[in-house]
DNA sequence: TGGCAGGGGTTGA
DNA sequence: TCAACCCCTGCC
């Protein structure tokens, strides 16, 4: 039997967390209620209790579990904080328990890489086609890990195109090699501002602005990172933007800076999936594509 | 069942 | 600044 450990996580939903376009290797089991997962590299089943998650799977730690769900935030006061705009305070009140995740550096790149004119949907199809195809196994019966930069890299781009990334295959690849060859380091960002590490990641074919952003945000523990999609464009168009003329994504930057100051990241975060999952849907002719 | 529109961007000219 | 890139999904 796996071992199972039991994880005091104060107000967090799985649901929220785990479908909030962050990260794209869970999936619901409707016959056990459980979410199947990674952290850590280990596959892991996870149970919502009151106020807790129960972990079942070898060889994860609950200081693994609670680094990876960011449980070692100070929320209430992070929340305290954004609650001072009335729509962040609206939409933390309608996807409370959302939680920002610590995504592996490289997954995380590949899915946004991937994930350029792509739904949710589609992304976490492609991580699973991905594992599928180049992935490894503990056991023969069990889950597929993630493929390394190092296999993906060495991999022939016709077999990426297989998982259903279409031209994104080539940026995949590409992206691959230049790790895998070590013409890009991880480690260099670290040392870097917010903004000097988005210009490093965008060296990084199939990386822009949005993609890099979205790496340090959900990979890099970088707050102050403001990914700007369609979504993001919708929402502060919508909801902060007073002047007559079509505001561009400078002004939104600016403006989000204004705005949330160095939690901007997490604004976006909270912002984004309340709007695209209870907000839009409440007005579909409204804001829907 | 088939045709069509559009989607969580990036690249290169 | 603006095609071009791919192809899957949802809708009619």
């Amino acid at each position: 039997m796996p071992s199972r450990l039991h994880v005091p996580a104060p107000g967090l939903s799985l649901a929220h967390t785990l479908t909030s376009g962050q990260t794209f290797c869970w999936q619901f089991d409707p016959s056990i209620l459980a979410w199947k997962g990674w952290i850590g590299g280990k596959p892991v089943q996870l149970f919502e209790k009151e106020n807790a998650i129960e972990v079942e799977g070898d060889g994860v730690s609950a200081a693994q579990v609670r680094h990876y769900f960011s449980l070692d935030l100070e929320w209430p006061a992070l929340q305290k904080t954004l609650a001072e705009d009335p729509h962040l305070a609206e939409a933390l009140r309608s996807v409370s328990g959302l939680r920002i995740v610590r995504e592996p550096w490289w997954e995380c790149t590949s899915n946004f890489i991937c994930s350029s004119l792509k739904q949710i949907v589609q992304i976490q199809q492609i991580n699973t086609s991905l594992r599928s195809s180049f992935g490894s196994q503990d056991k023969p019966t069990g889950p597929f890990s993630f493929p390394s930069p190092e296999i993906l890299a060495f991999s022939e781009e016709a077999d990426l195109r297989l998982c259903k990334l279409g031209y994104r295959a080539r940026h995949l690849h590409s992206a691959a090699r230049q790790i895998a060859e070590q013409r890009f380091s991880w480690d260099a960002l670290q040392s870097l501002s917010t903004e000097d590490a988005s210009a490093h990641l965008q060296t990084l074919r199939g990386v822009g602005e949005k993609v890099a952003r979205c790496i340090l945000l959900y990979a890099g523990e970088r707050h102050d990172a403001f990914p700007i999609d369609v979504w993001v464009e919708r929402l502060m168009g919508d909801l902060y933007w007073k002047k007559k003329r079509k505001p561009k994504a400078a002004d939104f930057d600016k403006l989000s800076t204004d705005l949330f100051g160095p939690h901007r990241g997490l604004a976006q975060l909270y912002l984004f999936h309340w709007f695209r999952t209870v907000k839009s849907k409440a007005d579909p002719k409204k804001f829907m594509p």
